[in-house]
DNA sequence: CCCAGTTCTGAGAGCGCTCCCACATTCGGC
DNA sequence: GCCGAATGTGGGAGCGCTCTCAGAACTGGG
């Protein structure tokens, strides 16, 4: 028995009681048994049958079309058989199987939110909380269950692709998207009704919906050269990334149509650690620097704290702007001035092409662009 | 049209260019037409037939039972009936279907993740990103597919109970529970694999993976009365969840331990800003306290920014012990006390127990605590 | 009282897959 | 050459549900 030395305890909801302290650390759950344990023999479920749609019809004397109907709240059904299915069901404890009914009629009525991603990182990105809430606010009424799915770590990639393709779901949103990522192809080529969150790298014929970021960063590189800053650099997203390479796309294009040059370069990884990174390497290369644009947020309070710790200040010393305006842009010591994306939006918008997309509504825009826009903070 | 007045592009994948701003804001996309539409009129689905095993096999010029043999890599099969049956495979782009699959085999390969919180709020808690790395750590090599669930905004709790007693995972694991909730009441009765991530509050027949909650609030209560802090207060997390009545109950019970007295408790809920509203409370019927408990790490960096904010110093002033060492602690200015919590082991623990029940092994602790341990540094 | 129209019901054929069972082959050993 | 075992194959009955269709049971107007 794997729990041996650990301390277990029996006796549910029992109010806790002053114990020697907990030790023993034991072996890791997760051993060579588990581990090999393959799924396929997993399943030995619990062997209390569950009721199905026949033993209802039976108890209630009516035939498995008629009990379906009552359950369906469908009409032409009498009001006494429909007593009686009522009745059968709850003293049955009937609850449709879902696989079933799924099967017969070729919906799940729910929906992924795919994130390609790992998931431990996903969560630390104040975006995700964003984006989901948007989406949420889109589904809200909808009736349909929204089922979150990440790339896990021992796993390939390729699994998350099975299994939207399997028929698990109705729709898929997909987000964050990285380089030639081959899922939007297989879900295209399934016929699993999807939109992408943010464009994607590759020539994939799927709609999108994504935040004008070339555009957002045009306005942050005309506001850091209005502002007679002199040396400017920026911290870019990921290379691999449509949301990298606009933003980056925009800041040039921005510079170039003020009369400017970018003086250098880093790329980040979107990340708090990773834009303190970058910062701290263009401080190197460029000590005369006394402008950054960061294309994100928290990429933005990396570099901040990267010039603290150099002992620049912000604003006097160098000028930061920022990408997103989450929550930490407005609260950041000084307040961040950044490029306002809107997430929520974006999610909503998403969510509602994508049950257009599910109604077979037609007229339906091929993809979305939302607007961006400068917010001028204290920082820069 | 709905999106009319939006800007949009079909040139999918297309380098951008510089365009005017977009704009034009245009009617929410949640609109009323969205909102009333209903589930069960959805699923035009894409009408381009997905190739099924018959098809296969017809065209493998084999029967239905061998080309299910080869796919699911059984023995038994002649090289040539394989060769011929992966083959067709690839040529149609054949996929089996899951839900078919499930339907005959009782089994979905797959888990769900419940958090028993509305989706927003939860992946602003870094707790739930550790959670969820032990939890995928646990799950690794077994092939199954983590799905993620929360509370839906626009959707009653139920609808969360009824798609995980549908058959759509295999077992589930519950984290963050509130109050009585129904949800492993129902998870139990119909049967389905459940641990829960924490202790319930509610008697309800399930095991448990839970940190000693208790404990570690012991050791603050220990920790703060031996500094020589004189009036001691504590931030408590929720009323209706075991996590905060499990630090509360400790924290009395080491106080008391210490023959000391608790000089005022205010509740918070979890989040930095219910921290710093705590604190504020708290400062205000007890100007003199010089020591406080925060029942999370969270609302100990809100209590610390109220601190400073009513012109305390920590530690000086006041002594500041945390709960959960996330990673905010180590870098919080000063540096976080508080009572270590193993997350990932949390998860890790909670899933591997999960898998043991799907395994229906014997021998399975009913419950698991695991130790938790105070960590000092630089607050108190 | 008959017949068209409406309301109600049940039989039965799927949905796409698995898996048991029976039947065909092949193989090796005496 | 014969027989049991090992190996390969197809038929067919499910899994639990939906949904069409045909027919039964009521209406009520002429």
């Amino acid at each position: 028995m794997r729990a041996s030395g650990r301390d277990t305890r029996g006796d549910h909801g029992a109010r806790p009681a002053v114990r020697p302290a907990t030790g023993v650390a034991g072996g890791s759950p997760a051993d060579t048994a588990a581990v090999e344990r393959e799924a396929t023999k997993r399943g030995a479920r619990t062997d209390r049958r569950v009721p199905t749609l026949d033993e209802v019809a039976r108890l209630a004397g009516v035939s498995r079309s008629t009990a379906s109907r009552v359950i369906n709240g469908q009409s032409y059904v009498s009001a006494r058989a429909r007593a009686a299915v009522t009745e059968a069901v709850t003293r049955l404890g009937y609850r449709p199987n879902m696989l079933a009914r799924s099967l017969a009629t070729r919906r799940t009525n729910s929906l992924a939110l795919v994130v390609s991603e790992h998931g431990s990182r996903v969560l630390d990105d104040p975006f995700f909380a964003r984006l989901l809430r948007g989406v949420y606010a889109g589904l809200a009424g909808t009736g349909l269950q929204l089922v979150l799915l990440m790339d896990q770590d021992g796993q390939d990639h390729a699994a998350l692709g099975r299994y939207l393709c399997a028929g698990h779901v109705d729709g898929t949103l997909v987000v964050s998207l990285h380089g030639e990522d081959p899922l939007p192809g297989q879900l295209r080529s399934a016929g699993v009704p999807t939109v992408l969150v943010g464009r994607p790298l590759s020539t994939v014929d799927l709609p999108y919906v994504d935040a004008d970021n070339f555009n957002g960063a045009v306005a942050a590189a005309r506001h850091l050269a209005a502002a007679g800053r002199g040396t400017l650099v920026t911290i870019a997203g990921p290379r691999d990334m449509a949301v990298g390479i606009d933003r980056l796309a925009g800041w040039r294009c921005g510079m170039a149509a003020a009369g400017r040059r970018t003086a250098g370069v880093a790329h980040g990884d979107f990340t708090v650690e990773g834009g303190a990174a970058a910062m701290t390497r263009l401080l190197a290369d460029h000590p005369d620097l006394d402008g950054v644009f960061a294309a994100s947020d928290l990429m933005a309070l990396g570099a901040m704290r990267a010039l603290r710790a150099a002992g620049r200040t912000v604003p006097d010393d160098v000028a930061v702007v920022g990408f997103d305006d989450s929550d930490l842009a407005a609260t950041a010591v000084p307040p961040l001035t950044t490029v306002r994306q809107p997430v929520e939006e974006l999610g909503r918008t998403a969510t509602w092409r994508l049950l257009g997309e599910l109604d077979a509504e037609d007229q339906l825009p091929p993809s979305v662009l939302l607007p961006t826009e400068l917010v001028a903070r204290a920082s820069g």
